[in-house]
RNA sequence: GUGGCCGUAGCUCAGCUUGGUAGUAGCGCCUGGUUGUGGUCCAGGAGGUCGCGGGUUCGAAUCCCGUCGGCCACCCCA
């Protein structure tokens, strides 16, 4: 009997890996400059902590959660996003007093079949940005997963961008849209069709009904006034730091509890249908949807499965300073004190775990793209090592105790 | 959830139409050509219950059914 990880559920192994070990270095240096303090909540919850906060009409609470009941016959729900989560969890500790800015990376759950980008399990980096009705604050979490994607090497990056209003308008705009629709139910696909009465806006972004949609009336069109003057201070800003966007009224996105200002990163040049990196948006209602004070808030979160397919810096592994080799069995013990002091020095060192051919040492240093390969022979007993570039073959004697030094300045 | 394509060595894949019991395939891996030296080249070698289960047949990688998994589109979103 052999087991393979669960449909949908990826293994990620060295040295693929090695990218997400520098994708969270790069998202926690970021989030800390940014100012955003690490929040980090249960991977399940109360059930109806997603069915009430994403929203029961979307397809995530309909169809999408790992939901099970504890040896108490409590409803838990393996969580499908993270933004409920991080809500919850401030309610909880009383409210945000002023601004409450937070950062998290971690594995979200959805029931869907899997496809390329798109995982039962998969990674989500996100911040979230509480207390704060300001477009400044929509401006900020915007950049900072432009310049997560930037820094990832990630390129033609287009960052579309939305507005569907506050609650009222979006009342009345239903009203319109539901109209435009029913003149053309006859076109429409089944599934749109069933939109109608329960999510007409939903339609605006369906692949199957494009054509028909095509000139149908958008939410950004039909915004308020305040909402409106937002969205313009949004776009204002984003002009003002010199981050590109464009605007596309029939972005809508899945999750209830968004107002105004809706977003998604799509990198041009990945070729799939799960083409959104990352996105996010405003959710200003969502406090008092799970029982808190009135609080605004805006946030996002990046995909990171599919950012790794579209980052340039994918499958780039990382160089070691050195390799030491030893000339012969006797020679093991020498090699290691030389490894263990290199790397305390703050080097990158390999060695092998036992006597080997010099020849298969030189291989192994090799694949392992090092640097230098430093052998252990007799003149380690006058205090010296034979050194030798990987790069240019070029091998030199250097003194033991310069070693460090002398790899580092390399 | 709906429709389609696919599943053979660690990886990429040929063979499947015309069933006869797997390939000098490419890459990778190991050893040797150097008695203390890689990446090139040459020689040799290891490695596969042909996803799994059942059926048809004297005989199945090859045909049929089921199942698991992957991919693509829809759907949905990260």
């Amino acid at each position: 009997m052999t087991f393979r990880a669960p449909k949908g559920t990826n293994d990620i192994l060295p040295p693929e890996s090695d990218w997400w070990r520098e994708a969270h270095r790069v998202w926690d240096a970021l989030c800390e400059q940014f100012g955003y303090g690490l929040v980090l909540t249960p991977i399940f919850e109360d059930t109806e902590v997603f069915a009430r906060g994403v929203g029961g009409d979307t397809e995530v609470v309909e169809k999408q959660m790992y939901t099970f009941d504890d040896k108490a016959g409590r409803s838990l729900t393996l969580r499908p996003e993270q933004t409920a989560s991080v809500v919850r969890a401030q309610i909880q500790a009383g409210g945000v007093g002023s601004r409450f800015k937070c950062a998290y990376w971690g594995p979200m759950f959805r029931y869907e079949r899997p496809q390329k980008g798109r995982y039962r399990q998969f990674y989500q980096a996100g911040v979230e940005y509480l207390g704060s009705a300001s477009p400044e604050a929509d401006v900020e979490v915007i950049e900072l997963g432009y310049r997560f994607l930037e820094r990832l090497g990630v390129e033609n990056v287009e960052l579309r961008l939305n507005s569907i209003g506050d609650p009222a308008d979006r009342a009345a705009y239903r009203e319109v849209i539901r109209a435009f629709l029913n003149e053309r139910r006859d076109a429409l696909s089944e599934d749109s069709v069933r939109r109608i009465d329960a999510n007409p806006m939903r339609v605006l972004d369906s692949k199957a009904d494009a054509e028909v949609v095509a000139d149908a009336p958008t939410p950004v069109d039909h915004l308020g006034v305040e909402a409106q003057t937002h969205f313009d201070a949004v776009r204002a800003g984003l002009d003002a730091i010199g981050i590109p966007s464009v605007l596309d009224p029939r972005l809508v996105r899945g999750l209830d509890y968004y107002n105004r200002t809706v977003f998604e990163y799509v990198p041009l040049g990945y070729d799939a249908a799960q083409s959104a990196a990352g996105g996010g948006g405003r959710y200003d209602g969502l406090f008092e949807v799970l029982g808190g004070k009135p609080t605004p808030g805006v946030g996002l979160a990046m995909g990171l499965d599919r950012i790794e397919l579209a980052s340039a810096q994918r499958g780039r592994t990382s160089q070691l300073d050195a390799y030491v080799a030893s000339i012969d069995e006797s020679r093991r013990t020498d090699a290691r004190a030389l490894v263990s002091r290199l790397r305390s020095s703050g080097l990158k060192v390999e060695t092998a775990d036992q006597h080997r051919s010099v020849k298969a040492q030189f291989k192994d240093a090799d694949r392992l793209g090092a640097r230098f390969v430093v052998v252990i022979g007799d003149e380690f007993d006058d205090g010296m090592a034979t050194v030798r570039s990987l790069a240019d073959g070029e091998q030199r004697s250097v003194a033991l105790e310069n070693l460090s030094e002398w790899i580092t300045s390399q």
